[in-house]
DNA sequence: AAATTTTGTTAGTCTGCCTAACATAATACG
DNA sequence: CGTATTATGTTAGGCAGACTAACAAAATTT
């Protein structure tokens, strides 16, 4: 995650008291809530209460925005983030498709627009990079004013990530403003889109009650983003879960070479042995990855045995990933991975070679990586607007 | 980590005020220090400062050494860990060894002893266990009173080790306890030696200046901690790093076992491999790996092929780590991976496979594990005296 | 011996929370 | 329909734990 310009709007929450701070934390995590609901989250009395909201309100960052009836008893007054806290505008800058939302803080959606790219891009570059800035620009011009100002603007890009401190030229992060420049006074956030995924799983998906967990990306590329008590895990070179350069093959004798289990593992590759290997009685090989699970799902022999194979190279990996960082779940997404047919054989795999972990597929589709920038553009709004940003 | 028991010494410190707490949590981790240096590092005032060491004071948690003198002005007083902090007991359960350390919280040793197994346990059982009592025995025989009360007993295990919440059945751990019992009223903390290893590394060994970190043990058996941002990590299991059961072999059409890359990088297979493939011309092969390692830097050439073809296979582990964890560091220890030779090919392999890595051989010796311990077992007991334990 | 510098203490203040008591607004009940 | 009950919100007052300012003490330099 990075952030490459610091002169923000004025944070309005700079002199906020401790408990207004924490108070606007959770409208933003958690969405509108009754005040005796926030108060009693956060351990305040009610004088405190008071208090907090008053101020919140004051600077505009908490309104008012109805009151619900108990069982019993008076009405408890609602509330949510209040219009200075303001929106974020949040990109997937895919490889095929540019994907663009535009939230408030508390991720109400106030505007989406998705681009299809004229060709694959198979790096982050020049195409990506314009068509991100045609998108974001479409959005500036369609801003309203009611939404407040803008916070931060988050990009999930294919490329690694790392933050301010670390070698910026060794990753093609870069590559993203070859052809845009964001806004002054706009802070960027980056990130990887598989981490972003992951991001996606946790606050959206189907890890949402685990906060340790592997998201594990199995597609045309592989990959893996892996959360450890609510955060994600970067690395020092924004390397960590790029399972692409595991050392592959590995084995007695076995001489790996970098990158090779993504062209083991990726789609390509497993077409090809499927088109390699295809029996003659069946017919003409299966003409994407697509149409193998569909056979596989119909019963066919020869679909099936190659469809169990990926699954037991999947559930190899995971058991790698085990091994090493014991998640206790590992969620599968990707074009391959999201099949739930899978599921079974990666499972029994991963627990047959290394320890307990429970399997799930991604339920999010194409939407998950926006959704996890998103999430991760808030929380840095969140911590400008608070005056807690980390640099 | 675990605690079995919670009725420890009252913990002298419940009531005391913040920032007399982050006072004593700074004395008992960077040892004696002057009240100027105290205030500065936590930003407190001198007001504070006084407040909040006769505070200390007045429970026996700090008491003033001495004083030291500046270039200039008046003399600034000198604290420490007072004499109610007490002292743990740290303990090594190894596989030939068990090593035992009585020491304040601030780590000063009282006390040290090291016992020989009769021979050498593979698993953790009852011989290690009943060896753990003994030494705990003699140690408590000759506790002095000024060492205060017995806070925490540390014990480092050849085992995988989960926590409460965890599935304690699915691991050995509780064999520790198959002979002895621990007194009753002294919470026991309980960690996977490897980890042991690592928190050493970090705290009293070539890991000072790096709070994110990978170490990696290779000798008879193979393992992995994993340090981030200056905490273990521990998975659901207890199993990160547990690389002994990392997919292995891998590869289009390899049949990965469980358990099997131990089998292949332990000692005994290369041993097993360079006796099998030595030559005739150069006499008989090594006796064990200390002479394998000694042959190859006198120049033997066959020790050095062998040798090189060791550090290749690490390099490639070491990739498939920072492939995942992109540690930034990878410190290398135990029986083989202590041997600086290996570095060079290790760096090269893995950096060449993977992303960039630091490596480091370790410099802590036969003691590593039980410094490691140690320091958990001080944070323990700190944690308790502050009334801030975890459950 | 006086000036300067650092350390430690005393006095007073301020912030941010709390509890207790009261006020308000809803439902439940006779 | 009025009163009891219950939940929510406000007012008043207090207290813990930090701070600043000013002073006192103890070392050095001039």
């Amino acid at each position: 995650m990075d952030r490459l310009q610091d002169r923000s709007e004025p944070s309005p929450g700079g002199a906020l008291t401790a408990s207004a701070k924490s108070i606007f934390r959770l409208l933003a995590g958690r969405g509108p809530a009754t005040r005796p609901q926030l108060g009693e989250t956060l351990g305040l009395s009610r004088p405190t209460m008071s208090a907090a909201i008053a101020e919140l309100e004051g600077v505009g960052l908490a309104t008012k925005i109805g009151e619900v009836q108990g069982p019993l008893g008076r009405k408890a007054a609602v509330y949510r983030p209040g219009p200075a806290s303001g929106h974020v505008v949040s990109i997937d800058a895919g490889s095929t498709h540019v994907r663009l939302r535009a939230s408030t803080v508390d991720r109400r959606l106030l505007h989406s627009r998705v681009y299809r790219l004229p060709s694959s891009q198979l790096l982050l570059g020049e195409e990506i990079s314009h068509a991100v800035a045609d998108e974001l620009a479409a959005t500036l011009a369609e801003t309203d004013a009611a939404w407040g100002p803008l916070r931060t603007i988050g990009i999930a890009l294919p490329s690694r990530v790392v933050g301010p401190q670390g070698d910026r030229g060794s990753t093609r992060q870069e590559a993203i403003f070859s052809r845009f420049e964001p806004p002054a006074n706009v802070p960027v956030v980056l990130e990887n889109n598989v981490n972003c995924a992951a991001v996606a799983e946790h606050s959206n998906g189907i890890a949402r009650d685990c906060d340790t967990f592997a998201y594990v990306q199995i597609g045309l590329k592989i990959g893996m983003g892996i959360m450890l008590d609510g955060k994600l895990l970067r690395g020092r070179n924004g390397a960590a879960g790029e399972i692409s350069h595991l050392a592959f093959p590995m084995g007695d004798g076995a001489l790996p070479a970098p990158g090779e289990v993504e062209r083991y593992m990726g789609t390509e590759a497993l077409m090809r042995r499927v088109a390699d290997g295809w029996p003659e009685t069946e017919g003409p090989p299966p003409a994407d990855a697509a149409d193998l699970m569909a056979r596989a799902e119909a019963g066919n022999g020869a679909a099936i045995d190659h469809v169990t194979r990926h699954a037991k190279d999947i559930g190899a990996l995971v058991a790698s990933c085990v091994s090493m960082v014991d998640p206790g779940l590992v969620v599968l997404g990707g074009g391959m991975g999201a099949n739930p047919m899978l599921l079974p054989t990666v499972h029994e795999v991963a627990n047959r070679l290394s320890y307990p972990v429970e399997i799930r597929t991604s339920s999010l589709g194409q939407d998950a990586t926006v959704l996890g920038i998103e999430k991760l553009a808030c929380d840095n709004a969140v911590d400008l607007i608070l005056g807690e940003a980390r640099n």
